[in-house]
RNA sequence: GGUCAGUUGGCCGAGUGGCUAGGCAGCGGUCUGCAAAACCGUUUACGGCGGUUCGAAUCCGCCACCGACCUCCA
């Protein structure tokens, strides 16, 4: 098997072999949800591309730690260190308290992610439950002179980092022109330089969530949770680093700071962004009014659904693009992919019923080194779900006795169907064809009279069952000798 | 205003300096009592204008449009 993957780095915005720190170790840190509300789509698709990353990295054979945060606290409205905290809004809002927000969201949060057929993250880790190493890393950014304290609070000497290292090499940004578009501080800031960014942020009387400090009760900023957490669990230097690709300018380049402060490494070897998910054209928000809820989606409750969805349709439509390339959704695009997955579906059910003959009349194992190779560039899922279209025509053909296989190779293919669409690209049968004993042998006994009408040409009674049944959601094949039927929706 | 992406056929979406991804929809056909499903065939697209090249949708430049982030505003 080929194991040369390559992963395009936005550290380098080059293509990159992959090649892990420790070998047969992985490393991967994502930045999870703050789960102050209801998870957004776009996050669901960001877990649901590094999901993906995580199979592929699992199938290949490496021991993968994935990490995914849980950001608790410290997430200002704004991202500036001003502005309301979040959960506090949130709680205000619901008149609960923030632990129960936390909760609350979290829950809903993996109830989605389950539904989306993603494996959990091997570490789960919260901003609460490291409170403590965050202050140990901002107290060891401190005494390496890179952070400062004011008042209670501190802060992240920007420009002074700047000046021993790259700071904007995330985004390609010079620290002039960043510099440059800010505006003037305002008289009562703490802030030394217009890019400083708070490290520990001073609670005032009525903040609920704070904790104890050697600078006085407060609570953490932002991006120090996750340079804390991901040096915790994986390590000063570690392979893979991910997440949205709103999050690079700002989130990311202050984790790279911090970790460079702390420990005076560059922390991670491949940073890796999802793109944006876009309604009808424009970038789903909530504020453009565009931007529905997973569950939304699944049932079709929102005025920009014709109708509902489900999740594993969802799942196959995220497949289908690249997670680098912006995704739209629109009613037109998930009905198509809706007919493409049932498609594949489908033929893995036909796939089991082959049966084999001497020789083969298809190549199975060139098909197996495309699905690789599509995987291997860069995670490349619509090549690879383009490729899983010619295993169902190969299944379709030898359906039909157009085609031949022979044994070794009908493993073959079983095997590469398996291990592509459900072990990869995570997908999962849910056509509903649960019934009762009752209702099959039912069904049957009908289609067994209707199998009679037929024999004696009486293609009006055969006819009006197929209707009726069809109606009910019953769709009936018939075959040579005799008929097929699976239940839908 | 700055930085970075992108503009592909009816829709969604890959990709590459020459060998026409794939899915959905459409059309024609095979099969069928008729259907459905399946299969076969079919519609040859790459924002505009220049340039490089034997050859560019693919490289370069300019322009237009759209998006993200920063800024602004909240």
């Amino acid at each position: 098997m080929d194991k040369n993957l390559i992963i395009y780095n936005t550290l380098t915005r080059k293509k990159e072999v992959f090649e892990p720190l420790n070998p047969p170790f992985v490393g991967i840190y994502v930045c999870g949800p703050t789960v102050y509300s209801d998870v957004h789509l776009g996050n669901c698709r960001t877990f649901i591309s590094f999901d993906l990353i995580y199979r592929y990295l699992l199938h290949l054979g490496y021991k993968v730690r994935y990490v995914r945060n849980i950001t608790d606290a410290g997430h200002l409205e704004g991202d500036r260190d001003e502005g309301e905290d979040k959960f506090a809004k949130k709680a205000k809002l619901e008149q609960l308290e923030p632990m129960e927000i936390v909760q609350k969201y979290t829950l809903s949060f993996h109830e989605i992610m389950s539904i989306f057929n993603t494996l959990p993250p091997s570490i789960e880790p919260t901003a609460i439950g490291h409170i403590s190493e965050q202050i140990e890393m901002i107290k060891e950014i401190i005494k390496n002179g890179y952070a400062y304290e004011k008042d209670g609070a501190v802060y992240f000497d920007v420009e002074k980092y700047s000046k021993a290292h790259p700071y904007g090499q995330l985004t390609n940004r010079k620290l002039e022109d960043l510099l440059e578009g800010t505006r003037d501080l305002s008289g009562q800031d703490e802030k030394k330089g217009r890019l400083d960014f708070a490290l520990w942020i001073k609670s005032k009387p009525e903040t609920l969530m704070k904790w104890p400090s050697p600078w006085g009760w407060g609570f953490p900023g932002w991006h120090i949770e996750c340079s804390a957490m991901s040096t915790k669990y994986l390590g000063e230097q570690f392979d893979i680093h991910g997440g949205g690709m709103d999050l690079q300018a700002t989130h990311h380049t202050n984790e790279i700071a911090q970790s460079q402060a702390c420990s005076n490494t560059a922390p991670v070897k491949y940073w890796m962004h999802t793109n944006m998910l876009t309604v009808n054209g424009t970038r789903m928000s909530k504020s453009a009014g565009n931007g529905f809820l997973p569950g939304e989606l699944f049932t079709g409750n929102h005025p920009l659904l014709e109708r509902g969805y489900s999740p594993m349709v969802i799942r196959f439509f995220m497949a289908q693009s690249h997670y680098r390339s912006t995704l739209d959704f629109s009613n037109e695009a998930l009905q198509g992919a809706e007919k493409g997955f049932y498609k594949l579906m489908k033929a893995g059910e036909t796939l089991n019923k082959l049966t084999s003959a001497h020789e083969s009349t298809v190549n199975i194992k060139e098909l197996e080194e495309n699905c690789y190779k599509a995987m291997n560039d860069d995670f490349n899922s619509p090549i690879l779900v383009s490729h899983l279209f010619e295993a169902v025509r190969i299944i379709n053909l030898v359906n039909d006795s157009k085609e031949m296989i022979n044994l070794e190779d009908l493993e073959r293919l079983k095997k590469l169907f398996k291990v592509f669409v459900f072990d990869i690209l995570g997908l999962k049968d849910d056509l509903a064809k649960e019934s009762s004993d009752l209702t099959g042998n039912l069904i049957d006994l009908i289609l067994n009279l209707r199998l009679d009408a037929k024999k004696n040409k009486d293609f009006a009674t055969s006819d009006k069952i197929r209707n009726h049944l069809t109606d009910m959601g019953v769709v009936i094949k018939d075959t040579k000798d005799g008929f097929e039927w699976e239940i839908t929706n």
